[in-house]
RNA sequence: GGGCGAUUAGCUCAGUUGGUUAGAGCUCCUGACUUACAUUCAGGCGGCCGAGGGUUCGAGUCCUUCAUCGCCCACCA
């Protein structure tokens, strides 16, 4: 067998092996028909996406279960790919644009489009290179991006479906509009946040009397432009005389109505408001219901046009300042409070959004939301950790209608086209060449394009290629589970459980696994602009993949908060896996390839240590299995490191260290090393593989082979039990050694108060056996505890205490701890019994309670005796 | 305003259906250069389990009220 290197040394082995698996296609996956089918879709990073913790998080957690199953002997299939990601990729282009001072409208679109496809060959697969880093085993053949040509096909299809079932409707709304990137944002984009503003109020005369005026109070001055009522409670008696009288609108001159509507709360500002119906969404709904006019005053980019009378061509926020300003000199304005009010913006370049009246494509959700909630409702699709099934019912159960245009051009186009001629409106999923209804050829197609959503929706089957029906989307598809963020629950997760159910008339997945959010150690969300950001490639290059992967889902029950200093348990970790590897394979040399450890365990030959350890490693390995297999991945983590560190490096592996000449010793260590390898692996697959590489030389690489063989029914609660004896008994010898500052060359002599009859023995403990002691463990180098029987300190399996005695004793204080520990104990004593005699407790708790109790009532009682004896035998 | 969650050691978190003396890791302190590992080893200190009330033989765990914090949704003229 080769020998480690001293060092463990990820940078090369990360990489080694993360080319390795590319190009030997380790993760391809194909229909099988003897295997049953694991399947996860990726969440499609944005293609302008850079890896964050996030993603580090996200593609950890999925592939742990991959790898897990691929190991567990299934067919296992992770597709990747990336989101076109409408408003981002297309920022970014405009913003390459915008430094040789040109626009989109300069370029056109066909030249805009075609410097976009451009911009993603050049940079597009950045974060498909990331994601490998991370050693995520996805089948990377099957790549795909959200506008592949035959992806573009499924959501024209979707379209056309939705369109024929008379699901897609066009209204007139207030939207969100981002007056910078000129389109529409559905409400999940648009971001409020609580901002402190002003609240305005103004005097509005009347026109039969223009000295007296009516005071309404407004946040954003700058739509009274298009003000065409103004709106008051019916009940309010302060303003019922007013109702059906005309104001004058101020600096437009315009006569509008004072008009009753419910919707006003009297409590707010001065229970008047001025009625903006196509700037605001609540005053739209007045609007309609009183049939007013919608004046439209401002142009897509946040201008007031001519509408705005003089204020023509300004921005909305220096119209807002000249508006006030102008008010104020004609003495309109009574005053202006600060007001905190949230203000929604846009969730891409946070630019404030504007409600805007337009003109937009609709889906009705209703319909598809009702199987969607039955299919979480009946138990086939579970969120983990369950509290989520509320969130997601929640919305569903309030669903509204799904706003899908975008008026950007970078995207699925809408498949409707306008005849010039005849104004028909034509959906299909073919550009069509002339009307249907008058064959006119003037056609126009809709210029809009699609909400992003609107493609991601049906990622778990359109990358399988559906509409087209072939054997992976049979095999494959549904898939198994979905690991996302909380954040998308309602973006992405619901809308796919709908497409799912709508065009493959089955459930995407049947488990949804919503993990937490990456923060940063005060707490606050990670990112770029508070400059608070670690990040994970820079966690890979100083520590390693795998302590990123390990550290990162150690942290990950619920929000993660993260610092630096986190991934250095990762780092040991992996150092400690290769460190122990290495010291095994410098002393094991002769192996035998079909070594049993269960055959070891069952047998009393072999030393009490070593059943010890193979009985603790399938305890572990049962364990991890059920923790993953239970979502529970830090649990997971928590038992490998308990198990290899605690157990395997720091007992037994002191234990054996001059015991290397016996092969089953020899091969217990090797092979308990090689099943803690399988089942680290899915954690931490880079350093695990090296070294699998080097033990097993030629073979198949370990992120193939298959999960360790578990064993029923071991019976190891006298193995597990005995050792712990042994363990306390060091312990409390080494802990008597270090409080007393013992130094293993000097003679002491040694109390040892037993349960025997000698009742207490007077043994000299030679400096030969403290240094064993000191040289940690050694004592248990005795196959059984029995044959220790000449080192004196084994031979008392019951010892329940250690005084050493000498020069190094102060009497008086050890007599006081002992008095303590006596007063202690008999507290416990008495009133442990007390509940012993209690009626209702002896009638009620468990009997294996009562017996427990019982016991450790005896231990206590005897412990005080013990005690006792000690205290005499020191006077 | 509606909903969800949290509160356990200085910090970050575990803690099964109520059942021994509430556990880890980090920090801090005390020791050890024991040839796989100082990215190490052996120890120690540190808890009225947010507050009050209730149910129970028994509450960190169940119920209730309150406090503080966080998240989501809606509204905010």
């Amino acid at each position: 067998m080769k020998e480690l290197s001293k060092r463990f040394d990820f940078i090369n082995i990360d990489e080694k092996w993360c080319k390795y698996w590319q190009e030997n296609n380790t993760f391809s996956a194909k229909a099988n028909p003897d295997k049953e089918p694991y399947t996860i879709v990726i969440p499609p990073p944005n293609v302008t996406g850079i890896l964050h913790m996030g993603h580090a998080l996200n593609n950890t957690l999925q592939d742990i279960i991959i790898r897990y199953k691929r190991m567990k002997g299934f067919e296992t299939l992770w597709m990747p790919g990336t989101d076109h990601a409408g408003i981002a990729t297309q920022n970014v282009v405009e913003k390459q644009l915008a430094k040789e001072g040109k626009s989109r409208q300069d370029v056109g679109r066909d030249a805009f489009l075609k410097r976009l496809w451009e911009w993603k060959k050049e940079y597009g697969n950045t974060i498909i290179h990331q994601l490998k880093k991370l050693g995520s085993s996805c089948d990377w053949q099957r790549t795909r991006f959200t506008m592949d040509e035959g992806y573009s096909e499924a959501v024209k299809t979707v379209f056309i479906r939705l369109y024929e079932k008379g699901l897609i409707y066009q209204g007139e709304r207030i939207i969100n509009w981002c007056p910078r990137c000129h389109t529409a944002l559905s409400d999940e984009e648009a971001e409020h946040q609580e901002t402190q503003g002003h609240l305005y109020h103004i005097k509005y005369p009347y026109r039969d009397n223009p000295k007296e005026h009516i005071i309404v109070a407004t946040t954003r001055p700058e739509t009274m432009l298009g003000d065409t009522a103004i709106a008051v409670n019916p009940n309010d008696d302060r303003y019922k005389a007013l109702i059906g009288k005309k104001a004058i609108l101020p600096l437009i001159e315009r006569e509008i109505e004072i008009i009753a509507d419910e919707f006003v709360d009297t409590q707010f500002g001065t229970g008047a408001v001025k009625v903006t119906p196509a700037h605001d969404p609540n005053d739209f709904e007045i609007g309609k219901r009183h049939d007013l006019e919608f004046i439209n005053v401002m142009h897509p980019d946040g201008r007031i046009n001519k509408l705005g009378g003089k204020f023509n061509g300004l921005d909305r926020f220096e119209a807002r300042k000249l508006i006030v300003q102008e008010l104020k000199e004609l003495d309109l304005l009574v005053r202006i409070d600060t007001h905190s009010h949230s203000v929604g913006h846009c969730y891409r370049c946070s630019t404030v959004v504007e409600p805007y009246l337009s003109r937009q494509w609709f889906v009705k959700m209703k319909p598809l939301a009702e199987p969607a909630i039955e299919a979480v409702n009946n138990g086939k699709i579970k969120f983990h950790p369950q509290r989520w099934t509320k969130v997601y019912m929640n919305w569903m159960e309030n669903i509204r209608d799904w706003c899908i245009s975008r008026q950007i051009w970078w995207g699925h186009r809408i498949p409707i086209w306008y005849c010039q001629d005849c104004n028909e409106i034509i959906a299909s999923s073919q550009d069509p060449e002339k009307c249907p209804k008058c064959s006119s050829s003037k056609l126009r197609q809709d210029p809009d394009v699609m909400d992003t959503w609107f493609s991601s929706w049906l990622w778990p089957f359109a990358t399988l290629d559906w509409p087209q029906e072939n054997e992976d989307l049979k095999y494959f598809y549904p898939t198994s589970s979905l690991f996302t963020a909380p954040e998308i629950i309602f973006f992405w997760v619901a809308r796919m459980i709908m497409a799912g159910i709508e065009f493959m008339g089955d459930i995407p997945f049947s488990d949804v696994y919503l993990h937490g959010t990456v923060r940063d150690a005060k707490g606050r969300k990670m990112s770029k602009s508070l400059g608070n950001a670690l990040d994970p490639l820079e966690i890979i290059s100083e520590y390693g993949a795998d302590a990123l992967r390990f550290s990162l889902i150690m942290n990950s029950g619920q929000d993660l908060f993260i610092s630096k200093e986190k991934f250095e348990i990762g780092r040991n970790f992996a150092n400690k896996i290769w460190n122990a590897s290495r010291l095994i394979l410098m002393n094991a040399k002769e192996i035998d390839p079909d070594f049993d450890l269960g055959k070891t365990s069952a047998s009393e030959t072999v030393a009490l240590p070593t059943r010890w350890i193979i009985a603790k490693y399938f305890e572990t390995l049962k364990q991890v299995g059920a923790a993953i297999e239970d979502y529970k991945y830090s649990e997971a983590e928590s038992h490998i490191y308990e198990f290899f560190w605690n157990n395997f490096c720091d007992w037994y592996l002191e234990i054996i260290k001059d015991q290397w000449q016996d092969t089953t010793v020899q091969n217990v260590a090797v092979k308990i090393l090689e099943n803690s390898l399988k089942f680290i692996h899915p954690f931490m697959p880079f350093v695990t593989e090296e070294i699998w590489s080097i033990i097993k030389e030629g073979e198949d690489p370990l992120s193939i082979q298959s999960w360790p063989k578990d064993i029923e029914n071991i019976d190891s609660a006298k193995t597990l039990s005995s050792m712990q004896t042994l363990i306390d008994l060091i312990t409390s010898i080494r802990n008597i050694r270090s409080q007393w500052k013992i130094k293993p060359n000097e003679m002491i002599k040694c109390i040892l108060v037993t349960t025997s009859e000698e009742s207490i023995d007077l043994i000299e403990i030679n400096s030969s056996i403290i240094k064993a002691l000191a040289k940690a463990k050694s004592l248990m180098i005795s196959k059984e505890l029995e044959s220790a029987k000449n080192n004196a300190v084994a031979v008392v399996e019951n010892i329940k205490c250690i005084v050493p005695l000498g020069d190094l004793l102060d009497i008086e204080q050890e007599k006081k701890k002992i008095l303590a520990q006596i007063e202690q104990q008999q507290n416990a004593s008495s009133s442990l019994s007390t509940r012993l005699n209690n009626e209702k407790f002896v009638n009620n708790a468990p009997a294996e309670v009562i017996e427990k109790e019982k016991a450790r009532l005896e231990t206590i009682d005897l412990n005080i005796k013990e005690l006792k004896d000690v205290i005499s035998s020191l006077e």
